[in-house]
DNA sequence: GTTCCGCATGAATCGATAG
DNA sequence: ACTATCGATTCATGCGGAA
């Protein structure tokens, strides 16, 4: 049985626990207008966790992009942040194959925009560094979606830590000298000044190690995707919401959101932080 | 024919106009310790390289691949600088092909180093933000290759535009009011400390200031490789070389070089380079 | 209230060891 | 030989407790 579209209404701005595929059945199609979401990542081991081993993994995902491709509008979009591990001294390479396997199936692989992680695990291998950085692959059903470019320009100071890497060891010490009147002021004067747009690599830290916090991403990466890619009162869906950091995001932007997870114990988290955040709204609002 | 051993030591350290493949055919094999290269990207440097379609890009590529493979030392390291450009409103599959194909021919895919290019000027197209990344692939033959990690450590303070990059707005009232404490005082304690390792990603501007405007990369992305990868008076080979870019690098640092173009104007440019810097080096000593 | 210091920990990865 | 488990490595961040 599918929702008919009043039904729909009804449903939006909840957490849903059970298979992506199977809830996302239900709903009537072109309702969505965003998908942002982080899939679990393929497992390095057998037997692990709950994501598909490496080489079964667009086999797995398949089912769910169909589904998505169902459910979101013509001109939305859907973002998928993943990042492929290193095993046996090689990069995995279930990610390409899950882009080309994406267009194959009508997908148009628009971007693929970099997560810069400012603070990512520490370690160090014989034969690497640590990974810094996660792909959000940009995918669209029609090449002339929907894109808010406004809401994101970012104010010109911004783009002073590109200052700081060019400073040389010799700068670094004068900074000392520098910091109250000169180089801190100077980047102050900067900031607000003018906005100007972002480019295809967003510098965000990892999520903070709060115990309450489980997420895979900052709250700030859906929310940029969200301002990017929808407007207010559009429909935001989570297919993994994990703890329900994209539904928070969704819900501060005034966004309406759906939520999804398999699994019991993150499907209640994500109903917990919604409950507590609507509940905080109502009381500043009273 | 195929050069000797010690012909080949004759032939290090110049430039070389021609094909990669016929010039590399005439080398022994297993005598290159490091290639560092930004192989013409596809169709979008038609005038000046003639790369080819993107349809035919791995097709192409492979011939070379092939030759890097054989006059690679064992343990040596392959780095690809590349990017996908974008074409019809996507993102072209090229590099995600050439990565799988070169697998099959036996390439480890080590690692996907990012080129996060700082001082990307804004921008915009109506579907995308402007392209900030490219990526350097890292290829070798063996799993046991080898690395010089410390030669690439960074002093911690490199780190600290993660810091610019997270005050909130209470940072910013608080850094004016304090007068000996606070903002500066974080910055110079992080001055002196000591080095740590580099991640995956490396911030570097987009071509240095004065330099020749030809350059794929900056001198500083190579040497970062060359540092990485290879150790004094080992051999550096870029089979791209264009203006010269690598070659310079890899003087500075002591290594050999071999640079290949098979255009007229960039050879004779990269000859032109070297010759410069090593008048330079004699003016210097003498 | 503010600042300082110590410490736990995070979508990690490899090599060695055990079954 | 092949797979599962474990210890070692490493650094930015945020928290709690102390000064």
């Amino acid at each position: 049985m599918r929702f008919s579209k009043p039904e729909f209404l009804k449903k939006i701005n909840k957490i849903f626990k059970g298979n992506a595929v199977a809830v996302l059945k239900k709903f009537p199609a072109n309702t969505i207008d965003l998908i942002v979401t982080s899939p679990p990542y393929a497992d390095r081991r057998k037997q692990q966790y709950g994501g598909p081993p490496p080489d079964e993994y667009v086999e797995w995902f398949m089912p769910f992009a169909d589904e998505f491709k169902r459910v979101l509008k013509p001109r939305g979009s859907l973002i998928l942040n993943i990042k492929e591990h290193a095993d046996g001294g090689e990069r995995e390479i279930y990610v390409l194959e899950l882009i080309l396997e994406m267009r194959k199936q009508g997908w148009y692989w628009v971007e693929d925009y970099i997560w810069h992680k400012m603070n990512s695990f520490p370690g160090k291998w014989p034969n690497r560094f640590r990974g810094a950085w996660e792909h959000c692959l940009h995918f669209t059903k029609e090449k002339n979606f929907k894109m808010y470019q406004e809401a994101v320009k970012v104010p010109i100071g911004a783009w002073a830590h590109s200052r700081m890497k060019k400073l040389g060891p010799a700068d670094r010490v004068r900074m000392k000298s520098r910091t109250k009147s000169g180089f801190g002021r100077q980047l102050t004067n900067w900031i607000g000044k003018r906005k100007v747009y972002p480019s295809n690599v967003l510098y965000l830290p990892t999520v903070s190690t709060n115990k309450n916090h489980c997420a895979a991403f900052p709250e700030a990466l859906p929310a940029w995707f969200i301002k990017l890619f929808s407007k207010k009162q559009d429909v935001v869906l989570d297919p993994f919401v994990g703890c329900g950091t994209t539904a928070l995001a969704a819900m501060k932007l005034e966004r309406n959101f759906i939520g999804v997870d398999r699994s019991k114990k993150y499907s209640k988290l994500a109903k917990a932080a919604v409950r507590n955040f609507s509940r905080s709204l109502k009381r500043r609002a009273g």
